[in-house]
DNA sequence: AACACATAGAACTAAAGTAGAACAAAAGTA
DNA sequence: TACTTTTGTTCTACTTTAGTTCTATGTGTT
């Protein structure tokens, strides 16, 4: 229903108006989605208005209102039964990964095989799969020292850390966690957020 | 929906009215929110009438009625600034509370302040104020050994945990998590989940 | 009628905010 | 491939918001 773009500024809406109970202005939007112009927030929020998701008074301040946000992801688990649990402890992503790889500098690099344990969902906690059979390759200019694995990103809820929807995100093992790093951690036994 | 300024005086006359029972005059809307004449106020009344929030009748003195506030809670910051952040490490909510604290049993208990730090997210996370100036009374009869401290929950996601929105949590703080146990993590400096 | 108190609103200014055209590039789609 | 949509940008025009002063009008009391 949304591009990301859309999504990531009704996010931000939604975050803004959680905060400071009144919703951002134009300019306030465009910093948040990184524009330089507010041409673009306003074509965004065009985008919203018509898909019903804000509704708006033309011509008035900081005049919107979110009426619905994005279905919840469906969840995979039946709710009949108990999943066998993961042995997962917290984890931290340290976060100073570069952003992207580029394709040229696979050459240089060795390429290391993470396992992937699951899903990790950026909005509500989803199960961890608990078959390791499926692993994904990394180079290891990415990979510090410790203990990594995987985990599929679902959800939208960290759009604003960069992380989106679909992202395979590499975690670093360890046990505790500093404060202000972005932490993986099991909730209530079959979930991770 | 509001702007800020709308915001402050919807914010006052709840204020005033749950205070004195009866609306402010204009003058004493204009002293509230530091203008030097009525007829900002005379504008800010008739945002608020056109968005629906008050009702009024006119040439009547004192005669608005608050129809509905903003959804959230109004916040006690600023709102302009980053917030200084607090020093959380992930912590354990034991979860072998009591339900309830029955009334007729608080004087066989001391009670103890604990500083309320904020909200907690049940769904989305939800930055943690940084004010610890409100305390909430426990019975310590709830604490055992350590440091504890309260958050208010807001939003739905844990209710099969018996967590419901309002509620306020009593966390116990530790460093490490064991496998299964309910936790509250820091997450990207300013909110918690 | 006179008075105090309250609301109504015009007129002006400056600042903040919204609307949208026009062009270009990238991504997605038939 | 051709076409459409989305996104990013610059630039301009316009509207609202906010603060101020000043005046007019309505309402209830004495």
């Amino acid at each position: 229903m949304l591009t990301k773009k859309q999504l990531e500024l009704l996010t931000f809406l939604k975050n803004h108006l959680k905060k400071n109970d009144v919703p951002p202005s134009f300019d306030e939007m465009k910093d948040a989605l990184n524009l330089k112009s507010k041409s673009g927030i306003h074509r965004l929020v065009s985008a919203l208005e018509e898909r019903g998701f804000i509704r708006r008074l033309p011509n008035r301040a900081r005049a919107i209102e979110i009426i619905k946000t994005t279905a919840i992801e469906p969840r995979l688990k039946s709710g009949t039964g108990i999943l066998a649990q993961r042995q997962f402890s917290p984890n931290v992503i340290p976060g100073n990964f570069p952003r992207a790889i580029r394709s040229e500098d696979n050459e240089d690099h060795q390429i290391i095989a993470l396992p992937l344990y699951g899903k990790i969902a950026a909005g509500n906690p989803i199960e961890a799969i608990n078959d390791s059979s499926q692993n994904i390759a990394v180079p290891n200019s990415l990979i510090g020292q410790g203990d990594h694995y995987a985990l599929k990103v679902e959800g939208d809820s960290m759009v604003e850390a960069g992380i989106f929807d679909g992202d395979t995100a590499i975690i670093k093992k360890c046990e505790n966690a500093e404060n202000g790093t972005i932490v993986v951690a099991l909730v209530e036994n079959e979930e991770v957020t």
